[in-house]
RNA sequence: GGAGGGGUGCCGGAGUGGUUAAUCGGAGCAGACUGUAAAUCUGCCGCCUGGAAGGGCUACACAGGUUCGAAUCCUGUCCCCUCCA
């Protein structure tokens, strides 16, 4: 049953705070009045699994409604994940297959209930009722729309007008969507404000079958760290939630300070006095922004993980960026006769002489290689190729125990516990190897 | 079915026989400046090799061919777009 504890505040700011549009906004309102149990429908294409913080502003949405005792309906996209969505999309995207999709739904519901109320969340794959779909269904279901309806829409338009090509299949995803809000009698669906053609036509499906049709939150685009596109996994520009605490605090503190107040407003739970508050000391200049900042990405961290991970995460943040000190968490490398080989150890002599890693493998033997600096950054990860070590190593970004490399000298002296630096940020620490090889 | 246009490096997009690893922009990386902000400036930005100068290899949809020499010309194949039907 439907708690009525809420009041017409509650309503008002359930629907306005971090809300982009509500169609239709009397309707829902009515709803939420009603006591009835509303169904809250959220489909997601399980064609990449990681949620950010961009998704996460609806999945709050989500969240705050159960609060009041509503029932949310995730829908795993597995048929549409095949088609790939179009919306803002400018190609065609590519297919996945079955095995992929069903992989990628799993991560996907692990990060989605970090947020999500499981107890109050209903999940529906799409093939419980696409997977009885025949060619007779097909029809029914595209006989509904025109062409001149799905043109409409504003990134197929551009697309056909441009000469991009569009996929009939592409041109089936919004229905389908729309059929799933059928097919669970959806009260009403969320989404970001890039679905909302998608969305409506779920209304005129519904309608068409005697459904009532349903209501539509949409949220607005979070942009993503590079401060100017939507976030976006593909774009590179996401913080992702299951992030670590340290990478989604130093990320959140990487954003352009023209985001600070989205981010409050989107993606925290700081009261709208508060953010009257923050918008202000920005407008003003009374506060550095790097502080409104950190207090967000405090924020945020406490949000996913918990006060304790948070503060953390900004004594980390401080120590290693802002006073530049090496990280406790580097990552390490054990040094192996194979790692050795490949990089060439020059016998060295003047370092009393170069042992074989039998005597590596026995604890506590200090030794030390003289390696070549290139090959042994490739070979860690940290740098892309040969060449493109060679280069870091000539613009003098890289750094073992503190000394700099320079390209006139390639080489290096690295022993258990060489710190290697790589720019500002890359760092990796060699260490013994367990294991004796052979 | 007919006519026309096109496929170049992560992306966009120049280049129509040699001086082109391929103009330029964006992205990315490194450096300066900073607040891991913005703006700005500098350098790098296929792979291997060399301390460097340099050398080698691979690359302009794919496969052949012409030529001393091809992203550029020819032939075939595949793919894409537009218009007409």
């Amino acid at each position: 049953m439907i708690s009525d504890k809420s009041t017409n505040g509650d309503i008002k700011h359930l629907l306005h705070r971090g809300v982009a549009e509500v169609i239709v906004e009397e309707e829902l309102t009515y709803l939420l009045h009603s006591g009835r149990k509303l169904r809250l429908k959220e489909g997601f294409d399980p064609s990449f699994p990681d949620i950010h913080l961009g998704h996460m502003v609806t999945l709050k949405k989500l969240r705050q409604f159960q609060e009041m005792g509503h029932q949310v309906v995730l829908i795993v996209g597995d048929w549409t994940a095949q088609i790939g969505d179009p919306s803002g999309a400018s190609v065609t995207r590519p297919m996945l297959s079955a095995e992929q999709v069903k992989a990628n739904a799993k991560t996907y519901m692990e990060q989605f209930f970090k947020i999500v109320d499981k107890d109050r969340t209903e999940v529906r794959w799409q093939s419980e009722w696409f997977g009885k779909f025949d060619l007779g269904d097909v029809f029914k279901l595209t006989s509904k729309f025109t062409i001149a309806q799905l043109l409409a829409r504003d990134d197929f338009s551009k697309r056909y007008n441009s000469g991009n090509p569009i996929t009939m299949t592409e041109f089936l995803y919004p229905l389908l969507q729309a059929y799933d809000s059928v097919a669970i009698e959806s009260d009403v669906e969320f989404g970001g404000t890039d679905q909302k053609f998608n969305l409506l036509i779920g209304r005129e499906l519904q309608a068409t079958v005697g459904q009532h049709p349903q209501q539509i939150l949409t949220v607005p685009l979070l942009v993503g760290t590079d401060g100017s596109q939507k976030m976006s996994k593909s774009l590179g520009n996401y913080i992702g939630i299951a992030e670590p605490p340290e990478q989604i605090y130093g990320k959140l503190m990487s954003i352009p300070d023209s985001l600070i107040m989205d981010y409050f407003t989107l993606v925290t739970d700081v009261t709208d006095d508060e953010l009257e508050h923050i918008k202000e000391s920005l407008e003003q200049d009374r506060t550095n922004p790097m502080e409104l900042k950190k207090r967000l990405a405090r924020e945020v961290v406490k949000q996913l993980y918990d006060n304790r991970s948070a503060s953390e995460a900004e004594g980390h943040f401080a120590r290693v960026v802002q006073n530049k000190e090496i990280p406790d968490d580097i990552e390490e490398f054990k040094i192996t006769d194979t790692l050795l080989k490949k990089i060439r150890i020059s016998q060295m002599e003047e370092a009393g002489g170069i042992g074989s890693l039998k005597e590596v493998g026995k604890p506590k033997v200090e030794r030390a290689w003289i390696v070549s600096i290139p090959l042994l950054l490739s070979e860690l990860g940290l740098a892309k190729s040969n060449s493109d070590a060679k280069r870091l190593i000539a613009q003098q970004s890289v750094r073992i125990d503190g000394k700099t490399i320079y390209k006139e000298e390639p080489r290096g002296l690295i022993k258990i516990g060489s710190i290697i630096k790589v720019g500002k940020r890359r760092f990796a620490k060699i260490i013994n190897s367990d294991i004796i090889e052979k």
